[in-house]
DNA sequence: TTTAATCCCTACTATTTTAGTAGGAATTGA
DNA sequence: TCAATTCCTACTAAAATAGTAGGGATTAAA
């Protein structure tokens, strides 16, 4: 599946903004720090989710990022699919309007992966980034 | 997470299997061209799915492999952990007894990824190989 | 107005994983 | 014997991942 350390650095990143949205924009610098994730590649992780209107940016000198939304508004599944270009398990090769692979019926196990598929969906879209930072929460 | 084409052409053949079990033993390439995946790519898939007794094999002209036990008894999950090393969402880079990445607490996100290997694990567990083959299954 | 901190942007690159290929040895039914 | 098969080791191409390098633009504050 599409599910790589970029798509969980981005949700620790966004986790942290929420965490400290009360003091300011949040530097990526801090971030870094505080998640153990390289600048350069936090960066590249941020302007996707600005792109995606996730974050807020502000320039210069004690500036930073800050949530775009309210932590309660902002699924996990919007995280992920900013960064990563899908979350998808790996399907078929080649699904035509025939089937898989080019051949004239789906494969066999077209439809596990494809129901294992929504499981994940379903999952990432339940979970909402506040529910990352409130305290006694289950997750 | 875990689970790549190798994990999805091992349940693929292991379904194969299934479906033509009644035939005595099934040979690799037939199931090469059937399932449309290379020929000595499933040869060390079956190298892995034999050690883990989930087929067993006959050598010589009019060898092929057998399912070890039929297919109700195979779960989805012992197939894909056979191949592939784990079943499991990619975790936090390290983690010790005092936390993750060696810092002294968990890290935020770190219940989440937790929660979501359940989810999966648990999905592959529920659905068994005859699952697959049935008819008029929903999946 | 200078400076430091920050975001912004493009390009390059090392590493790892994935998905194979190559080449042959051992076994067995016909 | 011969063809079909499993079995085994090693090598490799391609893609994805996870970065690094190097600088430009913007802004708050000294």
């Amino acid at each position: 599946m599409k599910l790589t350390t970029k798509g969980r650095y981005a949700v620790m990143a966004m986790a942290d903004l929420a965490l400290f949205k009360d003091n300011g924009p949040v530097s990526l610098s801090d971030i870094s720090m505080r998640q153990n994730i390289s600048l350069p590649y936090l960066e590249q992780i941020f302007i996707k989710l600005k792109d995606k209107n996730l974050v807020k940016s502000t320039r210069g000198s004690k500036g930073g990022y800050i949530l775009e939304k309210p932590a309660n508004d902002i699924k996990i599944s919007y995280i992920i699919s900013a960064v990563d270009e899908e979350v998808k398990m790996l399907n078929c090769k080649k699904e035509s309007k025939k089937g898989c692979n080019n051949k004239s019926t789906k494969c066999i196990t077209h439809n596990l992966w494809d129901q294992l598929d929504q499981h994940i969906n379903n999952f990432f879209e339940k979970v909402k980034l506040q529910d990352l930072v409130k305290k006694n929460s289950n997750l």
